[in-house]
DNA sequence: ATGGTGTTTATAACACTGTTATATCCCTAT
DNA sequence: ATAGGGATATAACAGTGTTATAAACACCAT
Protein backbone atom coordinates (compact mmCIF):
# COMPACT_ATOMS: atom_id res chain seq x y z
CA UNK A 1 0.00 0.00 0.00
CA UNK A 2 3.01 2.17 1.10
CA UNK A 3 4.61 2.19 -2.75
CA UNK A 4 0.71 2.35 -4.42
CA UNK A 5 0.17 5.26 -2.12
CA UNK A 6 3.37 7.15 -3.53
CA UNK A 7 1.93 7.47 -7.20
CA UNK A 8 -0.44 9.94 -6.48
CA UNK A 9 -0.24 10.38 -2.47
CA UNK A 10 -2.53 13.52 -3.04
CA UNK A 11 -5.30 12.06 -4.84
CA UNK A 12 -5.10 9.10 -2.76
CA UNK A 13 -5.54 11.09 0.62
CA UNK A 14 -8.24 13.05 -0.85
CA UNK A 15 -10.08 10.46 -1.90
CA UNK A 16 -9.89 8.88 1.59
CA UNK A 17 -11.41 11.97 3.31
CA UNK A 18 -14.09 12.11 0.62
CA UNK A 19 -15.27 8.51 1.82
CA UNK A 20 -14.60 9.54 5.44
CA UNK A 21 -16.56 12.37 5.40
CA UNK A 22 -19.40 10.17 3.51
CA UNK A 23 -19.44 7.60 5.97
CA UNK A 24 -19.37 9.97 8.91
CA UNK A 25 -22.26 11.42 7.27
CA UNK A 26 -24.63 8.80 6.91
CA UNK A 27 -23.98 7.53 9.72
CA UNK A 28 -25.32 11.46 11.56
CA UNK A 29 -28.18 10.95 8.75
CA UNK A 30 -28.94 6.87 9.78
CA UNK A 31 -28.83 8.34 13.66
CA UNK A 32 -31.20 11.95 13.90
CA UNK A 33 -32.17 12.68 9.95
CA UNK A 34 -30.73 14.91 7.57
CA UNK A 35 -31.13 17.92 10.03
CA UNK A 36 -28.95 16.16 12.85
CA UNK A 37 -26.05 16.63 10.61
CA UNK A 38 -23.78 19.46 11.75
CA UNK A 39 -20.82 20.31 9.55
CA UNK A 40 -18.38 21.36 12.60
CA UNK A 41 -19.51 17.76 14.59
CA UNK A 42 -18.76 15.83 10.91
CA UNK A 43 -15.52 17.76 10.71
CA UNK A 44 -14.33 17.07 14.35
CA UNK A 45 -15.28 13.72 13.87
CA UNK A 46 -13.50 13.01 10.82
CA UNK A 47 -10.17 14.96 12.27
CA UNK A 48 -10.13 17.96 10.07
CA UNK A 49 -12.34 20.85 9.80
CA UNK A 50 -15.50 22.17 8.04
CA UNK A 51 -13.05 23.28 5.07
CA UNK A 52 -12.85 19.99 4.04
CA UNK A 53 -16.25 19.26 3.66
CA UNK A 54 -16.38 22.71 1.03
CA UNK A 55 -13.02 21.59 -1.12
CA UNK A 56 -14.38 18.09 -1.50
CA UNK A 57 -18.51 18.40 -2.25
CA UNK A 58 -18.77 22.23 -2.14
CA UNK A 59 -20.42 22.86 0.53
CA UNK A 60 -23.09 21.06 2.53
CA UNK A 61 -25.93 20.73 -0.18
CA UNK A 62 -23.24 19.12 -2.43
CA UNK A 63 -22.10 16.51 0.69
CA UNK A 64 -26.52 15.63 1.00
CA UNK A 65 -26.03 15.64 -2.56
CA UNK A 66 -23.91 12.75 -2.45
CA UNK A 67 -25.60 11.12 -0.12
CA UNK A 68 -28.44 11.41 -2.37
CA UNK A 69 -27.15 9.36 -5.05
CA UNK A 70 -25.61 6.96 -2.71
CA UNK A 71 -29.28 6.15 -1.60
CA UNK A 72 -29.73 5.78 -4.73
CA UNK A 73 -26.83 3.22 -6.13
CA UNK A 74 -28.13 1.27 -2.30
CA UNK A 75 -31.86 0.88 -3.77
CA UNK A 76 -30.61 -0.03 -6.93
CA UNK A 77 -28.11 -2.45 -5.25
CA UNK A 78 -31.26 -4.28 -3.40
CA UNK A 79 -33.13 -4.52 -6.72
CA UNK A 80 -30.57 -6.12 -8.26
CA UNK A 81 -29.80 -8.44 -6.24
CA UNK A 82 -33.57 -9.89 -6.34
CA UNK A 83 -32.63 -13.20 -8.33
CA UNK A 84 -34.89 -12.69 -12.19
CA UNK A 85 -38.04 -14.81 -11.57
CA UNK A 86 -38.73 -16.01 -14.86
CA UNK A 87 -42.32 -15.26 -14.77
CA UNK A 88 -42.24 -11.40 -14.86
CA UNK A 89 -45.56 -11.04 -13.17
CA UNK A 90 -43.94 -12.51 -9.93
CA UNK A 91 -40.66 -11.13 -10.94
CA UNK A 92 -42.56 -7.45 -10.59
CA UNK A 93 -43.65 -8.43 -7.60
CA UNK A 94 -40.45 -9.49 -5.97
CA UNK A 95 -39.22 -6.32 -6.90
CA UNK A 96 -42.01 -4.57 -5.59
CA UNK A 97 -41.02 -6.02 -2.43
CA UNK A 98 -37.38 -5.37 -2.50
CA UNK A 99 -38.20 -1.91 -2.76
CA UNK A 100 -40.11 -2.16 0.88
CA UNK A 101 -37.61 -4.05 1.98
CA UNK A 102 -35.21 -1.54 1.13
CA UNK A 103 -37.16 1.85 2.62
CA UNK A 104 -37.92 -0.58 6.21
CA UNK A 105 -34.10 -1.46 6.96
CA UNK A 106 -33.13 1.91 5.17
CA UNK A 107 -35.66 5.04 6.65
CA UNK A 108 -33.04 7.58 6.87
CA UNK A 109 -31.59 6.87 3.70
CA UNK A 110 -35.08 6.64 2.39
CA UNK A 111 -36.66 9.37 3.91
CA UNK A 112 -33.66 11.44 2.24
CA UNK A 113 -34.82 10.19 -1.00
CA UNK A 114 -38.21 11.14 -1.16
CA UNK A 115 -37.60 14.12 1.08
CA UNK A 116 -36.72 15.78 -2.38
CA UNK A 117 -40.76 15.90 -2.83
CA UNK A 118 -40.56 19.57 -2.91
CA UNK A 119 -37.87 21.69 -1.35
CA UNK A 120 -35.70 19.97 -3.62
CA UNK A 121 -32.08 20.04 -3.17
CA UNK A 122 -31.44 23.11 -5.68
CA UNK A 123 -28.33 21.40 -6.57
CA UNK A 124 -30.00 18.01 -8.08
CA UNK A 125 -31.94 20.37 -10.39
CA UNK A 126 -31.38 18.98 -13.94
CA UNK A 127 -28.21 19.67 -13.94
CA UNK A 128 -27.08 21.34 -17.12
CA UNK A 129 -23.74 19.95 -17.24
CA UNK A 130 -24.03 15.89 -19.29
CA UNK A 131 -23.41 14.46 -15.93
CA UNK A 132 -25.96 12.07 -14.76
CA UNK A 133 -27.82 13.57 -11.87
CA UNK A 134 -30.12 11.56 -10.27
CA UNK A 135 -33.07 14.71 -9.75
CA UNK A 136 -36.91 14.74 -10.46
CA UNK A 137 -36.50 14.01 -14.10
CA UNK A 138 -33.08 12.75 -13.72
CA UNK A 139 -34.53 8.90 -11.58
CA UNK A 140 -36.05 7.82 -14.60
CA UNK A 141 -32.73 7.48 -15.86
CA UNK A 142 -31.22 5.41 -13.13
CA UNK A 143 -30.48 2.23 -12.41
CA UNK A 144 -33.23 2.06 -9.93
CA UNK A 145 -35.82 2.95 -11.85
CA UNK A 146 -34.64 1.63 -15.13
CA UNK A 147 -34.89 -2.17 -13.80
CA UNK A 148 -38.50 -1.92 -12.61
CA UNK A 149 -39.12 -0.52 -15.87
CA UNK A 150 -37.71 -2.86 -17.79
CA UNK A 151 -39.66 -5.49 -15.63
CA UNK A 152 -42.53 -3.86 -16.68
CA UNK A 153 -41.67 -3.69 -20.30
CA UNK A 154 -41.33 -7.32 -20.25
CA UNK A 155 -44.83 -7.71 -19.01
CA UNK A 156 -46.16 -5.46 -21.68
CA UNK A 157 -43.86 -7.85 -24.06
CA UNK A 158 -45.27 -10.91 -23.14
CA UNK A 159 -49.04 -9.52 -23.52
CA UNK A 160 -49.68 -9.70 -19.69
CA UNK A 161 -50.41 -6.06 -19.53
CA UNK A 162 -51.76 -3.50 -21.91
CA UNK A 163 -49.43 -1.67 -24.17
CA UNK A 164 -52.40 1.80 -24.70
CA UNK A 165 -50.98 3.24 -21.47
CA UNK A 166 -47.65 3.17 -22.40
CA UNK A 167 -45.24 1.63 -19.99
CA UNK A 168 -44.07 4.52 -18.26
CA UNK A 169 -47.86 5.04 -17.17
CA UNK A 170 -47.75 1.40 -15.85
CA UNK A 171 -44.37 1.81 -14.18
CA UNK A 172 -45.39 5.01 -12.98
CA UNK A 173 -48.46 3.56 -11.59
CA UNK A 174 -47.16 0.63 -9.50
CA UNK A 175 -43.88 2.77 -8.33
CA UNK A 176 -46.19 5.67 -7.10
CA UNK A 177 -48.44 2.69 -4.82
CA UNK A 178 -45.43 0.90 -3.58
CA UNK A 179 -43.97 4.35 -2.67
CA UNK A 180 -47.42 5.85 -0.92
CA UNK A 181 -47.34 2.61 0.82
CA UNK A 182 -43.59 2.59 2.42
CA UNK A 183 -44.45 6.19 3.33
CA UNK A 184 -47.89 4.93 5.32
CA UNK A 185 -45.79 2.44 6.92
CA UNK A 186 -42.34 4.28 7.69
CA UNK A 187 -44.75 7.08 9.13
CA UNK A 188 -45.89 4.61 11.80
CA UNK A 189 -49.32 3.80 9.88
CA UNK A 190 -50.19 0.39 10.73
CA UNK A 191 -51.02 -1.65 13.51
CA UNK A 192 -48.70 -4.45 13.62
CA UNK A 193 -45.86 -5.45 11.07
CA UNK A 194 -47.93 -8.10 10.11
CA UNK A 195 -50.44 -5.82 8.88
CA UNK A 196 -48.24 -3.51 6.74
CA UNK A 197 -46.99 -6.06 5.08
CA UNK A 198 -50.43 -7.92 4.24
CA UNK A 199 -51.84 -4.42 3.41
CA UNK A 200 -48.95 -3.79 0.88
CA UNK A 201 -49.18 -7.41 -0.75
CA UNK A 202 -53.07 -6.43 -0.94
CA UNK A 203 -52.62 -2.93 -2.55
CA UNK A 204 -49.66 -3.97 -5.13
CA UNK A 205 -52.09 -7.45 -5.91
CA UNK A 206 -54.48 -4.99 -6.09
CA UNK A 207 -52.98 -2.40 -8.38
CA UNK A 208 -51.54 -4.95 -10.90
CA UNK A 209 -55.05 -6.87 -11.26
CA UNK A 210 -56.18 -3.79 -11.99
CA UNK A 211 -53.74 -3.04 -15.00
CA UNK A 212 -53.75 -6.71 -16.23
CA UNK A 213 -55.04 -7.70 -19.84
CA UNK A 214 -57.31 -10.52 -20.09
CA UNK A 215 -54.61 -12.81 -20.68
CA UNK A 216 -52.30 -11.65 -17.92
CA UNK A 217 -55.64 -12.09 -15.90
CA UNK A 218 -55.66 -16.05 -17.23
CA UNK A 219 -52.26 -16.18 -16.41
CA UNK A 220 -51.93 -14.88 -12.91
CA UNK A 221 -55.08 -17.25 -11.97
CA UNK A 222 -53.09 -19.92 -12.77
CA UNK A 223 -50.16 -18.82 -11.02
CA UNK A 224 -52.69 -18.62 -7.80
CA UNK A 225 -53.15 -22.10 -8.11
CA UNK A 226 -50.60 -22.95 -5.85
CA UNK B 1 -66.46 45.16 17.98
CA UNK B 2 -65.30 47.83 20.81
CA UNK B 3 -67.91 46.92 23.35
CA UNK B 4 -67.33 43.31 22.26
CA UNK B 5 -63.96 43.18 22.75
CA UNK B 6 -64.12 45.11 26.41
CA UNK B 7 -66.09 41.49 27.38
CA UNK B 8 -62.27 39.76 27.17
CA UNK B 9 -59.93 41.94 25.89
CA UNK B 10 -56.97 40.22 26.77
CA UNK B 11 -58.12 36.82 25.24
CA UNK B 12 -58.83 38.49 22.15
CA UNK B 13 -55.83 40.38 21.62
CA UNK B 14 -53.78 36.85 22.43
CA UNK B 15 -56.58 35.27 19.71
CA UNK B 16 -55.70 37.70 17.43
CA UNK B 17 -52.27 37.69 17.30
CA UNK B 18 -52.20 33.91 17.70
CA UNK B 19 -53.93 34.15 14.47
CA UNK B 20 -51.72 36.88 12.53
CA UNK B 21 -48.27 34.73 13.61
CA UNK B 22 -50.30 31.77 11.80
CA UNK B 23 -51.11 33.68 8.61
CA UNK B 24 -48.18 35.44 8.23
CA UNK B 25 -46.47 31.41 9.03
CA UNK B 26 -48.40 29.88 7.02
CA UNK B 27 -47.28 33.07 3.95
CA UNK B 28 -44.11 31.90 4.84
CA UNK B 29 -44.48 28.49 4.83
CA UNK B 30 -46.03 29.07 0.92
CA UNK B 31 -43.43 30.96 -0.11
CA UNK B 32 -40.05 29.28 0.86
CA UNK B 33 -41.53 25.93 2.34
CA UNK B 34 -40.82 25.10 6.21
CA UNK B 35 -37.27 26.21 5.88
CA UNK B 36 -38.46 29.87 5.29
CA UNK B 37 -40.30 30.11 8.58
CA UNK B 38 -38.05 32.08 10.52
CA UNK B 39 -38.95 33.17 14.20
CA UNK B 40 -37.22 36.59 14.35
CA UNK B 41 -38.66 37.63 10.80
CA UNK B 42 -42.32 36.48 11.50
CA UNK B 43 -41.86 38.52 14.58
CA UNK B 44 -40.99 41.67 13.17
CA UNK B 45 -43.50 41.04 10.26
CA UNK B 46 -46.14 40.85 12.65
CA UNK B 47 -44.81 43.64 14.94
CA UNK B 48 -43.82 41.58 17.89
CA UNK B 49 -40.81 40.03 19.10
CA UNK B 50 -40.28 36.50 18.99
CA UNK B 51 -41.47 35.95 22.64
CA UNK B 52 -45.09 36.15 21.55
CA UNK B 53 -44.38 32.20 19.46
CA UNK B 54 -43.09 31.09 22.75
CA UNK B 55 -46.26 32.14 24.69
CA UNK B 56 -48.68 31.16 21.26
CA UNK B 57 -47.38 28.05 20.49
CA UNK B 58 -44.02 27.15 22.67
CA UNK B 59 -41.62 27.61 20.13
CA UNK B 60 -41.32 26.70 16.40
CA UNK B 61 -42.34 23.55 17.09
CA UNK B 62 -45.83 24.10 18.23
CA UNK B 63 -46.24 26.73 15.69
CA UNK B 64 -45.07 24.40 12.57
CA UNK B 65 -47.69 21.94 14.09
CA UNK B 66 -50.13 24.24 14.62
CA UNK B 67 -49.87 24.74 10.47
CA UNK B 68 -49.79 21.11 10.21
CA UNK B 69 -53.16 20.75 11.79
CA UNK B 70 -54.53 23.41 9.29
CA UNK B 71 -53.14 21.32 6.70
CA UNK B 72 -55.30 18.89 7.56
CA UNK B 73 -57.92 21.29 8.12
CA UNK B 74 -57.94 22.48 4.82
CA UNK B 75 -57.73 19.01 3.39
CA UNK B 76 -60.67 18.11 5.01
CA UNK B 77 -62.65 20.98 4.04
CA UNK B 78 -61.45 19.89 -0.01
CA UNK B 79 -62.90 16.88 0.94
CA UNK B 80 -66.19 17.94 2.22
CA UNK B 81 -66.59 20.37 -0.92
CA UNK B 82 -67.00 17.60 -3.37
CA UNK B 83 -70.83 16.72 -4.05
CA UNK B 84 -71.41 13.34 -2.70
CA UNK B 85 -72.11 11.22 -5.49
CA UNK B 86 -74.83 8.75 -4.86
CA UNK B 87 -73.13 6.22 -7.02
CA UNK B 88 -70.30 5.26 -4.11
CA UNK B 89 -67.90 4.49 -6.51
CA UNK B 90 -68.09 7.72 -8.57
CA UNK B 91 -68.12 9.53 -5.01
CA UNK B 92 -64.59 7.33 -4.44
CA UNK B 93 -62.97 8.88 -7.26
CA UNK B 94 -64.30 12.35 -7.03
CA UNK B 95 -62.70 12.20 -3.41
CA UNK B 96 -59.54 11.26 -4.81
CA UNK B 97 -59.14 13.52 -7.40
CA UNK B 98 -60.22 16.35 -4.55
CA UNK B 99 -56.95 14.98 -2.80
CA UNK B 100 -54.84 15.91 -5.65
CA UNK B 101 -56.51 19.01 -6.65
CA UNK B 102 -55.31 20.06 -2.95
CA UNK B 103 -52.32 18.87 -3.23
CA UNK B 104 -51.46 21.04 -6.68
CA UNK B 105 -53.24 23.63 -5.43
CA UNK B 106 -51.51 23.73 -2.08
CA UNK B 107 -48.03 22.10 -2.52
CA UNK B 108 -46.30 24.05 0.54
CA UNK B 109 -49.33 22.44 2.87
CA UNK B 110 -48.86 19.61 1.37
CA UNK B 111 -45.25 19.35 1.80
CA UNK B 112 -45.70 19.42 5.31
CA UNK B 113 -48.26 17.27 5.72
CA UNK B 114 -45.99 14.67 4.28
CA UNK B 115 -42.99 15.88 5.63
CA UNK B 116 -43.58 14.15 8.67
CA UNK B 117 -42.64 10.77 6.89
CA UNK B 118 -39.97 10.18 8.95
CA UNK B 119 -38.54 13.13 10.49
CA UNK B 120 -41.73 13.56 12.63
CA UNK B 121 -42.04 16.91 14.48
CA UNK B 122 -41.77 15.16 17.75
CA UNK B 123 -44.89 17.23 18.87
CA UNK B 124 -46.96 15.31 17.08
CA UNK B 125 -46.09 12.13 18.68
CA UNK B 126 -49.13 10.11 19.99
CA UNK B 127 -50.27 13.28 22.63
CA UNK B 128 -50.49 11.25 25.88
CA UNK B 129 -53.28 14.01 26.48
CA UNK B 130 -56.30 13.06 24.99
CA UNK B 131 -56.58 16.00 22.73
CA UNK B 132 -57.06 15.18 19.33
CA UNK B 133 -53.93 15.25 17.50
CA UNK B 134 -53.24 14.71 14.28
CA UNK B 135 -50.63 12.80 14.22
CA UNK B 136 -49.76 8.91 12.88
CA UNK B 137 -52.33 7.06 14.56
CA UNK B 138 -53.67 10.20 15.33
CA UNK B 139 -54.47 11.00 11.65
CA UNK B 140 -56.79 8.45 11.10
CA UNK B 141 -59.17 9.73 13.24
CA UNK B 142 -59.15 13.38 11.38
CA UNK B 143 -61.77 14.11 9.33
CA UNK B 144 -60.26 14.46 6.16
CA UNK B 145 -59.04 10.27 6.32
CA UNK B 146 -62.19 9.55 7.73
CA UNK B 147 -64.20 11.02 4.58
CA UNK B 148 -62.50 8.78 2.84
CA UNK B 149 -62.64 5.78 5.24
CA UNK B 150 -66.70 6.58 5.02
CA UNK B 151 -66.58 6.33 1.65
CA UNK B 152 -65.04 2.96 0.97
CA UNK B 153 -67.05 1.77 4.18
CA UNK B 154 -70.99 2.44 1.97
CA UNK B 155 -69.08 0.97 -0.70
CA UNK B 156 -68.17 -1.97 0.97
CA UNK B 157 -71.67 -2.13 2.82
CA UNK B 158 -73.12 -1.82 -1.18
CA UNK B 159 -71.00 -5.14 -1.97
CA UNK B 160 -68.62 -3.21 -4.76
CA UNK B 161 -65.60 -3.48 -2.45
CA UNK B 162 -65.33 -7.00 -0.68
CA UNK B 163 -65.04 -7.10 2.98
CA UNK B 164 -62.65 -9.81 3.98
CA UNK B 165 -60.16 -7.52 3.57
CA UNK B 166 -61.38 -5.02 5.88
CA UNK B 167 -62.23 -1.52 5.25
CA UNK B 168 -58.88 0.02 6.81
CA UNK B 169 -56.67 -1.82 4.12
CA UNK B 170 -59.18 -0.95 1.67
CA UNK B 171 -58.70 2.60 2.52
CA UNK B 172 -55.23 2.59 2.94
CA UNK B 173 -54.56 1.06 -0.27
CA UNK B 174 -56.41 3.89 -1.65
CA UNK B 175 -54.81 6.46 -0.13
CA UNK B 176 -51.24 5.45 -0.46
CA UNK B 177 -51.68 5.24 -4.28
CA UNK B 178 -53.07 8.36 -4.24
CA UNK B 179 -50.58 10.04 -2.12
CA UNK B 180 -48.02 8.81 -3.77
CA UNK B 181 -49.18 9.68 -7.10
CA UNK B 182 -49.16 13.18 -6.26
CA UNK B 183 -45.84 13.01 -4.43
CA UNK B 184 -44.61 11.94 -7.85
CA UNK B 185 -46.44 14.74 -9.16
CA UNK B 186 -45.09 17.32 -6.81
CA UNK B 187 -41.66 16.31 -7.65
CA UNK B 188 -41.91 16.78 -11.02
CA UNK B 189 -42.24 13.71 -12.40
CA UNK B 190 -44.58 13.85 -15.44
CA UNK B 191 -44.25 15.35 -18.75
CA UNK B 192 -47.18 17.60 -18.78
CA UNK B 193 -50.03 18.23 -16.53
CA UNK B 194 -52.43 16.23 -18.89
CA UNK B 195 -49.99 13.32 -18.63
CA UNK B 196 -49.72 13.42 -14.89
CA UNK B 197 -53.76 13.86 -14.94
CA UNK B 198 -53.96 11.02 -16.92
CA UNK B 199 -51.46 9.00 -15.37
CA UNK B 200 -53.71 9.78 -12.14
CA UNK B 201 -56.92 8.34 -13.67
CA UNK B 202 -55.02 5.31 -14.74
CA UNK B 203 -53.72 4.20 -11.37
CA UNK B 204 -56.51 4.96 -8.88
CA UNK B 205 -58.58 3.06 -11.56
CA UNK B 206 -56.27 0.10 -11.87
CA UNK B 207 -56.37 -0.26 -7.90
CA UNK B 208 -60.11 0.03 -7.56
CA UNK B 209 -61.18 -2.43 -10.47
CA UNK B 210 -58.80 -4.70 -8.93
CA UNK B 211 -60.01 -4.54 -5.51
CA UNK B 212 -64.04 -4.73 -6.88
CA UNK B 213 -66.23 -7.60 -6.09
CA UNK B 214 -67.34 -9.33 -9.28
CA UNK B 215 -70.55 -7.43 -8.39
CA UNK B 216 -68.61 -4.07 -7.92
CA UNK B 217 -67.06 -4.96 -11.38
CA UNK B 218 -70.11 -5.75 -12.96
CA UNK B 219 -71.30 -2.14 -12.15
CA UNK B 220 -68.15 -0.64 -12.81
CA UNK B 221 -68.62 -2.28 -16.31
CA UNK B 222 -72.15 -0.86 -16.80
CA UNK B 223 -71.28 3.16 -15.45
CA UNK B 224 -68.25 2.75 -18.15
CA UNK B 225 -70.97 2.32 -20.74
CA UNK B 226 -71.57 6.25 -20.54
C1' DA C 1 -59.96 53.61 42.60
C1' DT C 2 -55.98 51.25 44.13
C1' DG C 3 -52.59 47.91 45.25
C1' DG C 4 -50.96 43.25 44.54
C1' DT C 5 -50.39 39.29 41.46
C1' DG C 6 -49.41 36.74 37.60
C1' DT C 7 -48.84 36.59 32.76
C1' DT C 8 -47.03 38.64 28.44
C1' DT C 9 -43.66 41.18 26.48
C1' DA C 10 -39.14 43.20 24.80
C1' DT C 11 -34.23 43.22 25.18
C1' DA C 12 -30.18 40.90 25.26
C1' DA C 13 -27.28 37.00 25.76
C1' DC C 14 -26.26 32.06 24.67
C1' DA C 15 -25.20 28.22 21.89
C1' DC C 16 -25.56 26.83 17.83
C1' DT C 17 -25.69 26.68 12.48
C1' DG C 18 -23.57 27.28 7.37
C1' DT C 19 -20.57 30.15 4.93
C1' DT C 20 -16.58 32.94 3.83
C1' DA C 21 -12.09 35.63 4.14
C1' DT C 22 -7.38 35.17 5.26
C1' DA C 23 -3.18 33.28 6.03
C1' DT C 24 -0.57 29.24 6.61
C1' DC C 25 0.98 24.91 5.15
C1' DC C 26 1.94 21.07 2.14
C1' DC C 27 2.47 19.05 -2.08
C1' DT C 28 3.58 18.92 -6.84
C1' DA C 29 5.77 20.21 -10.96
C1' DT C 30 9.47 22.61 -12.94
C1' DA D 1 15.88 23.03 -4.60
C1' DT D 2 12.46 26.13 -5.36
C1' DA D 3 8.50 28.78 -7.00
C1' DG D 4 3.61 28.24 -7.44
C1' DG D 5 -1.06 26.50 -6.48
C1' DG D 6 -4.46 24.06 -4.13
C1' DA D 7 -6.02 22.36 0.43
C1' DT D 8 -6.40 23.46 5.13
C1' DA D 9 -7.03 25.71 9.80
C1' DT D 10 -8.36 29.72 12.19
C1' DA D 11 -11.41 33.15 12.93
C1' DA D 12 -15.00 36.26 11.73
C1' DC D 13 -19.77 37.03 9.79
C1' DA D 14 -24.62 36.57 9.42
C1' DG D 15 -27.97 33.95 10.55
C1' DT D 16 -30.93 30.53 13.48
C1' DG D 17 -33.90 28.82 17.86
C1' DT D 18 -33.97 29.24 22.62
C1' DT D 19 -33.63 31.24 27.19
C1' DA D 20 -32.71 34.50 31.15
C1' DT D 21 -34.06 38.97 32.93
C1' DA D 22 -36.69 42.73 33.76
C1' DA D 23 -40.18 45.94 32.52
C1' DA D 24 -44.97 46.52 31.06
C1' DC D 25 -49.41 45.10 31.18
C1' DA D 26 -54.08 43.29 32.39
C1' DC D 27 -56.79 41.50 35.77
C1' DC D 28 -58.82 40.69 40.32
C1' DA D 29 -59.58 41.59 45.18
C1' DT D 30 -59.72 44.80 48.42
Amino acid sequence: MSTQSDVSTADARRNAQREALLDAASEMLVHGGPDAISLRKLATRVGTSTMAVYTAFGGKEGLISALYEEAFDRLAAAEEAVTKNPEPLLYLRDLAFAYRSFALKNPSYYALMISSTLPVPDSLRHSDTGEANPTARGVTQHRSYRIMFDAVKKCVEDGILPSHHGVEVLADALWAAVHGLCSLELAGFHDSAEAAENRFNVTTGAILRGLLTPEGRKKLDSLNQD
